[in-house]
DNA sequence: TATTGACCTTCCCACCATGGCAAGGTTTAG
DNA sequence: CTAAACCTTGCCATGGTGGGAAGGTCAATA
């Protein structure tokens, strides 16, 4: 026997919100779910499955665009392991890349307020240097 | 004698698009610059320093926000360098916890795209994992 | 049974920083 | 004089999420 969850339930059970969830469907990420008579969305545990992965993905960082691919692959037998680490390594390139960038601003900005004494007086290399041409 | 440059110079010459430097003005980050009769904004080299200013700010990944204040910090010779500090080390943290999140997810997608063969089998603990409960 | 509170629906707006395009005016070089 | 390279404003889009309004539905309780 199935059980059927309105959309507030899906959240709890996925951990998106409803906002969410709609919003996915909404893109496309989602095929449309079922309604009671009232017009209620409806999921079955095979959907709410499908929520948890899309949270997962999230948490991992992937573009909707991605877990869009994702998914499809997930749910194609005839899928290639390839394509999917192929999806994971490109974002796992991104990851370093954002990585690499944050890091070189904590570098930098680290210095600066090494170098600024934070005391009462004005003087303060973090604006003399944002100030100062390239 | 005041060398004024139009906002595409202005925008050579401190790095920033002409469109941002609008959307700077329009959001209240700038005081509205100049214009000649034909309706060009105008720019004096104090000006552009600004807009330096502001490029060298963003490239450090400041907020909008953030540089409004940091703009009047610099401005005003009254200022404590503390709060400049402050400012700075908030945003640090900022920093900080971005790198730490990505350094999660590069972490867990490491291992799940290493235990991930990438071979014609559809095989996939990518998507296994993803698709598992917490 | 009538009401109340907790759901649900759609629709629109906001964030942040940036880019693109369109329709029109201006300036400069050939 | 014309053409190219500027400039102007205004609107739309991105990505992922949240907020709220106005209204319908459902279940429990008084």
């Amino acid at each position: 026997m199935a059980t059927l969850l309105t959309i507030g339930d899906a959240a709890k059970a996925s951990g998106l919100s409803a906002k969410m969830i709609r919003h996915y469907e909404q893109s496309g990420l989602l095929r449309k779910s079922a309604r009671t008579d009232a017009g209620y969305r409806l999921y079955n545990s095979e959907q709410i499955n499908q929520l948890r992965f899309i949270r997962q993905a999230r948490n991992l960082g992937f573009s909707l665009s991605d877990i869009h691919a994702l998914l499809e692959l997930w749910q194609n037998p005839e899928r290639e392991s390839r394509a999917v680490k192929q999806l994971a390594q490109q974002h796992l390139a991104e990851i370093a890349a954002k990585i690499a960038e944050l890091q070189h601003m904590q570098q930098v900005l680290t210095a600066l307020a090494d170098s600024c004494k934070g005391d009462g007086s004005p003087h303060c290399n973090i604006l003399n240097q944002l100030a100062k041409p390239d």
